[in-house]
DNA sequence: GTCAATATTCTCATTTTATGAGAATAGAAT
DNA sequence: ATTCTATTCTCATAAAATGAGAATATTGAC
């Protein structure tokens, strides 16, 4: 192993169950000598990525607040995400969690959530959770959306494999109406709708979806939340393409040194 | 320049005002070679901590997004941090922003934040910011706590520089206050009312605070707020210190390799 | 479509740095 | 004091990063 990997490969220990490690550990778990897991975990915590927690054992640090944050901040997606996912709960009138989340990697993951103020369920999307690829209104409606060679690639899976026809049936199905809707695939009880946010041009395969308990829901408050969700996704689109037409010309968004003084 | 560093001199590149980049661009102003610049860049790609927005440029990647999670659901101090805030807000009957702030470096970061419903004003401190060290009730509330000797060496002064002898009077005498509440110290026409939250065994050098609209209190609220404050600040401290305890001796939350698997 | 201008990747000899075994030291528990 | 373990240090060696320039791909202008 090497440079840079092996830094990524100590991060990747950490994990929802193991959030405290050793360094003894984290070496005989890596299979690296004591001597390079200090120094690597030294260079981390100078970093910022990891910081001593107590009885010498490490945990994330918080250089990965102030990123996000910064990501946050200036990423066109989540920025322009946020502040619709605020205006669907508003206008939902009922308790639900509207996400707004994309492709990452070989899953789908949620980049900005928001939840109406009564809502007590929670929904297991939550932002930075990476999630099924081919489960939930949320990720069909970006599989839906994508081309042919890429969703190949990324199920995987031969034309043979049983599943693979009445997915891709469904996935046309999603293209054609404009959204999707699903109840209990992800979590019993919930249902999911998604409208895509594909902005090809900016490389952006994304979904709006809003979830609330299924039960409570009748065809007339379910047509209303599909118009709710397609148009939000819409303006997100909407809004994304516009702020790539401008930046890709003229708006110093891309940096040159001179700014940077 | 080595390894690692060169990962993260082109994360650090990256800021508020420019949030996107070109190679040839970050290789100038890193004053690399653009064959190297682009292999960093690649590498950090690959591991999800940049990704291609468009036209060549580059922006921070998802891995943030999923750190950053996975921080919120172990860290301690935030997991009971928010918690906590989440009660105060809605305890304080009045617009508001509730922050847990900590060391960072030698700046204090706020590593997570939450407004009350109606909040219309915005705190400058929020989530993944860093913040001065000696400005703002947050930042005094914590500093008021650290040992002598740290305090020394994180601001720095010499002992004769002015401004000196106040700061440490001040201090004392939040020390002694056990809170502090400040006005108009980094958001004009802004209150911030804080308590520390200090578990020197664990490593925490934190506070809770609240921001709100100076105007708007009387100094009945006034109290009220700074009871709500301290005793919540309290809560958490009991909280990570009872954690502490038990997880420095049995819990498992210090990884063996046995749980990996 | 051609052509020019960039952007990006590739190659490889060289330099630099990371590596790891083991020694040295520090710290804690008994 | 005395283990035991955690952590840092040392240094010869192996490994990997580096960067100049060539090769290739991509883009935009026309």
């Amino acid at each position: 192993m090497a440079g840079f990997s092996r830094f990524l490969a100590v991060l990747r220990v950490f994990n929802d169950a193991a959030s405290a490690w050793s360094v003894p550990d984290m070496a005989e778990t890596l299979g690296v000598p004591a001597s390079t897991a200090y120094r690597t975990v030294r260079d981390l915590v100078d970093a910022g990525f990891l910081e001593a927690a107590h009885d010498g054992a490490y945990r994330l640090g918080p250089a990965f607040i102030e990123y996000d944050r910064l990501l946050r901040m200036t990423d066109p997606l989540v920025h322009a995400g946020a502040g619709a996912l605020r205006d669907v709960v508003m206008q939902a009138h009922t308790p639900c969690v509207a996400l707004l989340s994309r492709l990452y990697n070989d899953q789908v993951m949620c980049v900005a959530d928001e939840a109406a103020r009564e809502t007590s369920f929670r929904s297991s999307y939550e932002r930075g959770k990476p999630m099924p690829l081919t489960q939930g209104a949320t990720s069909k409606a970006i599989l839906a959306q994508l081309p042919a060679r890429q969703l190949n690639r990324l199920i995987g899976a031969p034309k043979t494999a049983p599943g693979y026809e009445p997915l891709r049936r469904e996935l046309a199905d999603i293209r054609r109406r404009g959204y999707c809707a699903t109840a209990s695939e992800i979590d019993t009880g919930l249902a999911g709708i998604a409208a895509p946010v594909i902005v090809r041009e900016a490389g952006v395969y994304a979904s709006l979806s809003l979830v609330a308990d299924d039960s409570s829901l009748d065809d007339g408050q379910r047509r209303r939340l599909v118009l709710l969700v397609v148009s939000a996704a819409s303006l997100i689109s909407e809004e994304l393409r516009h702020r790539h037409n401008s930046t890709s010309i003229h708006t110093p968004v891309l940096m040159t040194k001179r700014s940077v003084q």
